[in-house]
DNA sequence: ACTCCAATCCAC
DNA sequence: TGGATTGGAGTG
C-alpha cells in the first residue's frame, strides 16, 4: 500500500515565513517518490508551479487536497535530499533556496544540452615524481582512500612546497579505486595554470564548475557529473554540490579564503558541506593552506584533523629574504612618495637585470577618494554609505558596492564648498607614479577595471609570464596561487589598512596575505626578495608575516581569541536586518532583541550566549537598503538553532518587521 | 512571491 | 458613494 500524498516544497518566495511544505494527492497510477520534480496547481486560480517532493504521507492535514498535475521524474537522489534538509536546518534557508543551490537553474530545464564536449586529448606526461616529503604525505593519506570510513587531514604546506603534486597523486589513486574527486579552489579564473595541469593529466574525466560558466556549460558539467562521465570535479565553492556518486576525496585548497563562505542564502560554509559529504560517502577530506585558519589549526591540534606538513619548498629553494621598510622613517627623511628608498632601488635593479617584479597594493578603494577641502567630508554614494572613488579612465566617481557613477559634484553636498582634494592612493595612481620613476618599464596593472573581461585574468597573467611586462601591480588578486618563474622581487606597498578592518579575522587574513605574496617570489632557480612597506613595523602580524612564522602567529592569536571570545572558542551568529526605511530597520532589530528574550523562555536548557546590542553594519546603507545587525556569540548546536528559529517565527509575526528582510549568518563576516 | 480581499482613503 | 490604493493573510 503506497501512501496517497506527497509533501511538496513549492517555488514560492524566499522569505523565512513562506518556507512551508504543501500536501498534494498523488493521482492513481502516477509514480511519484521523494526527490521527484512535480508540476502542481497553486493558489486560488491554480497557477501551475514547479515543486519537489520532499516526503510521502499516508494522509493530509487538510481535507481538501489538490492533485499533482504531472511528475517529471527523480531530480534529487537520496544524498541530495539529505543535503537539502541539512542546509535548511544549518543555514536558516528555505527548502527551495537549498534546492536551487543543488540543482542550478540551467540543469532544471528539461531540454537536452546542445553543446558537445570537445574531448580532450591527454598529453603524454612524465610520471609524477614526488619529493620524499610529498611522498610521505601521500602515503599517510592514501590508505584512508581505500576504506569506507571518513577521515580528515589538514595539510599545511609552505608556499612553493608543491601541494599540487600531492593533490595530483591523491586524485590519481582515488580515481584508480573507482571513486570520484572534488578539488575546490577559491577562484578559478586566477589560476588557469592550476586547472590546465590537471586537465592534461586527467583529460575528459574532469568537469569544471564555477560562476563564470554559461548556462549551457553549467548544465553540461552537472550532467557529466551526474551520469559519471566526469568523476573529477574542479571548481569554486558551488562545486561542493556536484552530484557525484561514490566520492573518495575532497580537497579544499587555500582553505581560509573567504570566497568559501557564501554570503547570500543559503549562507553555507563550504567546509561544513564538505565534511557532511565526506561523512556520507566515507571519503577523505583534505583542506590545505600555507596559513590554515586559526579555527582549523586549533581543531587539528585537538585531533579533529590529522595534521600533515610540507616544510620544504620544491627543489629546496630558500624563501625570499624579507625586508620591512619603515614608512614613518621614510616620511621623516622627507620621502613623500609611496615608494620607500629600498623598494625604489630594488625595482631599478630588477629592471637593469631584466627580472620581473610584483607590487601589491591592498586598498579597498582601488582609486582615490574625493573629499571637500573645507569640511573634509568625502563624497558619498547616493545609494550607499560608502565613499565614492575617482576613476581616471572615465573621469567619474564610482561606487563599487552598487555600481553608481557620477561626475565630481560642483559643490560639496554638506558645506557647499567648491574645492575637492584627492585623497588615498590606488593602483591607477600607483601606476602613474611608477612610470614617472621608470618611464621605460612595461607595467601590467591588475584590478577590477583591467580584468572585467571574461578571459582577461588568464590572458594578462600569461602575458606577464611570457615576459611581456617588467612589473605587475595589483590588489590582492595577484597574491594567490600564481607561479611566475622570473619574479625575483615582491613589493607590498601597504597592508596596514587591512589589519584594522573591524573583523576578528582581519589579523589572520593579513598574515595570510603577507605570507602568500612573499611566497610568490624566488621559485624555480632564481632566489627572491620581498620588501614590506608599513607604518607599523613593530606590529606582530607584520613581523611574523615577514618571517613566515605561522606557529608564532598562532601562539599570539589563540589567547586573544580566547580572551575576546571569538572562534574557535565560540560561534558567531549574525542576525541581519535590511530595509529601505532606516527607522523601521533599526526598530526591527530592537524588536528582535525582545523576540530573543521571549524565545529564551522556551529553552530552559542552558544556551551559552552573549548577545551584542543591535548596531548598523560598517557600511550602514548599500543600494538604498539600510543594514543593521545583532551579533550572538554562541555554540552552534541544534538547540541553539531551534532557539533562533523560534525567535524568527516570533519576529515574522510582528507587523513591525513587514518589509524588513531578516537573515541569519553563522560564522560569516561580522563587518561586511 | 503572488493573489485575493477587506479596510481605508479621497475626489466629487 | 464608487473607485483606487494599501496592508495582511493564505497558499494544500
Amino acid at each position: 500500500m503506497t501512501p496517497d500524498f506527497a509533501v511538496v516544497a513549492v517555488q514560492i518566495g524566499s522569505a523565512f515565513a513562506s518556507d512551508q511544505l504543501f500536501h498534494y494527492r498523488i493521482p492513481s497510477g502516477m509514480i511519484c517518490t521523494p526527490g521527484c520534480a512535480v508540476i502542481v496547481p497553486f493558489g486560488k486560480n491554480n497557477r501551475k508551479i514547479t515543486g519537489f517532493v520532499m516526503a510521502l504521507a499516508e494522509e493530509s492535514p487538510v481535507p481538501e487536497c489538490k492533485e499533482i498535475l504531472s511528475c517529471q521524474g527523480i531530480m534529487l537522489n537520496a544524498e541530495q535530499m539529505e543535503l537539502i534538509k541539512w542546509l535548511r536546518e544549518n543555514t536558516f534557508c528555505t527548502y527551495y533556496d537549498a534546492i536551487r543551490t543543488l540543482i542550478p537553474a540551467a540543469a532544471m530545464k528539461n531540454t537536452k544540452p546542445r553543446k558537445k564536449q570537445n574531448f580532450l586529448s591527454m598529453e603524454t606526461l612524465p610520471p609524477l615524481v614526488l619529493s620524499p616529503e610529498q611522498q610521505a604525505v601521500f602515503e599517510t593519506i592514501a590508505p584512508a582512500l581505500e576504506t569506507d570510513q571518513p577521515a580528515s587531514f589538514l595539510l599545511k604546506g609552505v608556499t612553493g612546497s608543491g601541494k599540487t603534486a600531492v593533490f595530483e597523486a591523491l586524485a590519481a589513486r582515488t580515481l584508480a579505486l573507482g571513486k570520484s574527486v572534488i578539488l575546490l579552489l577559491p577562484e578559478i579564473g586566477l589560476t588557469p595554470q592550476n586547472v590546465q595541469r590537471f586537465e592534461s593529466r586527467f583529460g575528459n574525466r574532469i568537469a569544471l564548475m564555477h560562476s563564470r560558466l554559461s548556462d549551457g556549460e553549467r548544465r553540461l558539467s552537472y550532467e557529466r557529473a551526474r551520469t559519471g562521465q566526469a568523476d573529477f570535479i574542479i571548481g569554486t565553492r558551488s562545486a561542493i554540490f556536484a552530484p557525484l556518486k561514490q566520492i573518495g576525496l575532497i580537497i579544499m585548497d587555500e582553505e581560509g579564503e573567504h570566497s568559501y563562505k557564501s554570503d547570500a542564502s543559503p549562507r553555507y560554509d563550504t567546509i561544513d558541506v564538505a565534511k557532511q559529504r565526506c561523512r556520507y560517502h566515507g571519503a577523505v577530506f583534505l583542506p590545505a593552506s600555507a596559513t590554515p585558519t586559526i579555527e582549523r589549526y586549533y581543531q587539528a591540534k585537538k585531533g579533529l584533523y590529522h595534521l600533515l606538513e610540507l616544510n620544504h619548498r620544491y627543489g629546496d629553494m630558500p624563501l625570499p629574504s624579507v625586508e620591512i621598510a619603515d614608512m614613518r622613517q621614510e616620511r621623516e627623511n622627507g620621502n613623500l612618495s609611496e615608494f620607500s628608498r629600498s623598494l625604489h632601488d630594488a625595482l631599478a635593479e630588477n629592471l637593469r637585470n631584466k627580472e620581473q617584479s610584483i607590487l601589491l597594493l591592498n586598498r579597498r578603494g582601488y582609486h582615490t577618494i574625493i573629499s571637500c577641502c573645507i569640511c573634509n567630508q568625502p563624497v558619498y554614494c547616493q545609494n550607499c554609505s560608502v565613499p565614492m572613488t575617482w576613476h581616471k579612465t572615465d573621469q567619474l566617481l564610482h561606487c563599487h558596492y552598487c555600481g553608481f557613477s557620477q561626475p565630481i559634484p560642483a559643490a560639496c553636498p554638506i558645506c557647499h564648498g567648491t574645492k575637492f582634494r584627492r585623497m588615498g592612493f590606488g593602483t591607477q595612481k600607483l601606476e602613474e607614479e611608477l612610470s614617472s620613476y621608470f618611464p621605460e618599464a612595461r607595467i601590467l596593472r591588475m584590478d577590477a577595471d583591467t580584468v572585467s573581461k571574461k578571459n582577461a585574468y588568464a590572458e594578462n597573467f600569461e602575458a606577464f609570464r611570457r615576459g611581456d611586462y617588467d612589473i605587475m601591480l595589483g590588489t590582492q588578486m595577484i597574491g594567490k596561487g600564481l607561479d611566475f618563474p622570473n619574479v625575483t622581487l615582491v613589493g607590498v606597498i601597504s597592508v596596514d589598512k587591512a589589519l584594522f578592518s573591524g573583523d576578528f579575522r582581519s589579523y589572520e587574513r593579513t598574515f595570510s596575505l603577507i605570507t602568500q605574496v612573499v611566497g610568490r617570489g624566488g621559485r624555480h632557480s632564481k632566489s627572491g626578495r620581498a620588501i614590506l612597506q608599513t607604518f607599523i613595523p613593530d606590529h606582530y602580524v607584520i613581523r611574523l608575516g615577514a618571517e613566515q612564522d605561522f606557529e608564532g602567529f598562532y601562539a599570539q592569536e589563540i589567547p586573544l581569541r580566547k580572551v575576546m571570545l571569538f572562534p574557535p572558542f565560540c560561534d558567531i551568529c549574525v542576525i541581519g536586518f535590511t530595509g529601505t526605511d532606516e527607522k523601521k530597520t533599526a526598530a526591527s532589530a530592537e524588536l528582535f532583541m525582545n523576540c530573543l528574550k521571549l524565545a529564551l523562555q522556551n529553552h530552559p536548557e542552558k544556551l551559552p550566549l552573549r548577545i551584542l546590542r543591535p548596531m548598523p553594519f560598517i557600511y550602514g546603507k548599500i543600494n538604498n537598503k539600510y543594514r543593521y545587525r545583532i551579533i550572538i556569540k554562541c555554540k552552534n548546536t541544534k538547540q541553539f538553532r531551534e532557539f533562533i528559529r523560534d525567535a524568527l517565527k516570533l519576529a515574522s509575526k510582528a507587523k513591525e518587521t513587514s518589509g524588513i528582510h531578516i537573515y541569519v549568518d553563522m560564522n560569516g563576516s561580522t563587518s561586511l
